[in-house]
DNA sequence: AATGAATGAGCTTTCATTCAT
DNA sequence: AATGAATGAAAGCTCATTCAT
């Protein structure tokens, strides 16, 4: 049980968090490296494909955070609604502990990404793998998979955008509301 | 009835343009010159703070090009909910017919630009307006002033979204599917 | 009796006091300009050789300012010597009064200036100007045509080496303590 | 016996006669690189301060090839004021080599730089370096502390402005007239 | 005499990447 | 696997100057 980090994790995890906060095209590799200690020319051995090979990476690694994070909110949740509830509050929490000035981890890296074919395959490929983690939740809730799939997918949506609008408040409260505008009191 | 564009025009709308589809850094300003063929040295006459204040002007431009939209889109409605419908079409549309890949116009115009105070503080007043628009008619529809705002939020919150996963797909859908998924159907 | 400065003047002064401080072509004309107020296109209608020609007219202006300077201090002085104290301690003072960052006014604008044939022969005649000025008071203390011009350059190499020399050390000491080196005690 | 001049000292070496020659601000750092025949990426390797770096490591060079001077003149001397004399000397000749057009090579750096409170501080650290080799001399030849530091400022004082009484004039006689100026014959 | 928009060459600097060791 | 020097294209920006009004 050894936490020693790879050098390929490190630079995995300094590149999310820099990608992340600041953008693909504004991060230098110079800052990564710098972030991480690595000697320059240490990059290209482990990422062949350099910065882009990189950003993907980068991405896989937060979708995979990203999906923990789904499956703990969901882990102990008596209904759907619970367990979406527990994810909102738990990005609420942690947009609150980042420095208020991170884009969803996600969507930055796949956005700003250069303009190539296979960068922005993956990025529906990542998206499908975070829809996938909440419809597996509303399946053992009893819902059809149609149903289940169309309601990860709003859950998916509504928080993209609530993040977004977070981000331009600078305050958590939009994503602490959002549970309530996805199941809105009947009546 | 031409309005023979102004050099500063010209500049914002390309600039727009390009900030949209490729984002804020990877936007060169060599590359906005060229789309309108003006001189290099001509930006900084118009836009003194460079390469910043010109994101912004282009901000504020697409943000007035969109409030036109939820304008006409919310003008012949008979509710609220059928000008929020009309809304999301609309965007579909327009998704359509650009090149599939521009971002949420606004959002990558605010989000990858750059670390800088004065420009996140705009990205907060740029999305007000366009809740605020959407709040006015809500409430022309007799919303109460809260209630209005809150739903205008959820529209934007939602469509934000939904457009970064039309993005992720490269297709239009998902924006179709918006209205159905803020306003499910009862029972 | 109008004090009203001229357009040209105005420009003279301010081109004078920055490219002083900051060295020729450390100084731009915008911030020339934006120190008159005046309007971009103004300079070349006072000035059609552009900043080269303001440069030689600043010159020309400082020039005139020191030989104020040095006909007062030699105006009460009872001796040469007398006068050339007076002189040094007159810098010093001025030293103090600005910035201490502003370089011999005079070498500043000669020495930064474009590699220019007709702008070094000007520095010439300039810094000729100022020997005159001093040698006019030596003779006029009853020294020959010969020690008087040996005189007048003498003081004026010290001058210009001790401004350079307190400017390096932001402090007027030495310019006080230049007459001592001018004139050792006896024996 | 070759030194095969490394990379770094190649551009120091370029940089030092250029900003002599040309001053700070007008000497660009293509022009260096081009002396050099260095590509364009490699200065930022060696000095990743760039061109304030690069400036302070030529005051640097120049410093210490200017001791050398003095040392040479100093050394065969049978008396501090035969020294000072050889010292005036050589800069003579020095300024007959060279294209009659150098600034003294230390105050340029220094005066023409950045106005960097780093750079200023460097400015009289480099000036202090030469008043004390100097005053090592004086000290030699039995003259007290005090006294050595005295001569040595007014040496340096009348060079520097002995200097640029010469440039102005395109001719080294100035130069050649210092030791008479310093050291007046008695009576 | 006065104006301010227009101009494009030039500036310093940063970039992702390659390569010899 | 690891290193750090080398590379040159491109970045955003400022410059002195011109010109039509």
């Amino acid at each position: 049980m050894q936490d020693e980090p790879s050098t390929s994790g490190k630079l995995v995890a300094a590149a999310a968090e820099l990608f992340g906060r600041k953008g693909y095209h504004a991060t230098g590799l110079a800052e990564i490296l710098a972030a991480t200690g690595l000697p320059k020319g240490s990059l290209y051995h482990h990422f062949p494909d350099g910065k882009a090979g990189l950003a993907m990476a980068a991405a896989d690694w937060t979708a995979t955070a990203l999906i923990r994070i789904i499956d703990d909110a969901f882990a102990a949740a008596p209904t759907y609604r619970a367990g979406a509830t527990h994810y909102c509050h738990k990005l609420a929490r942690l947009f609150d502990i980042t420095a208020h000035d991170d884009a969803c981890p996600i969507s930055v890296l796949l956005f700003d990404g250069p303009e190539n074919a296979a960068f922005r395959a993956h990025a529906e490929t990542v998206f499908q793998r975070l829809i996938e983690a909440v419809a597996a939740h509303a399946r053992r809730f009893g819902m059809s998979d149609t149903v289940a799939r169309e309601q990860a997918e709003t859950l998916l949506i509504t928080v993209e955008g609530g993040w977004t609008l977070a981000r331009a408040r600078q305050k958590s409260d939009v994503l602490r509301s959002l549970p309530m505008r996805l199941f809105p009191a009947p009546g």
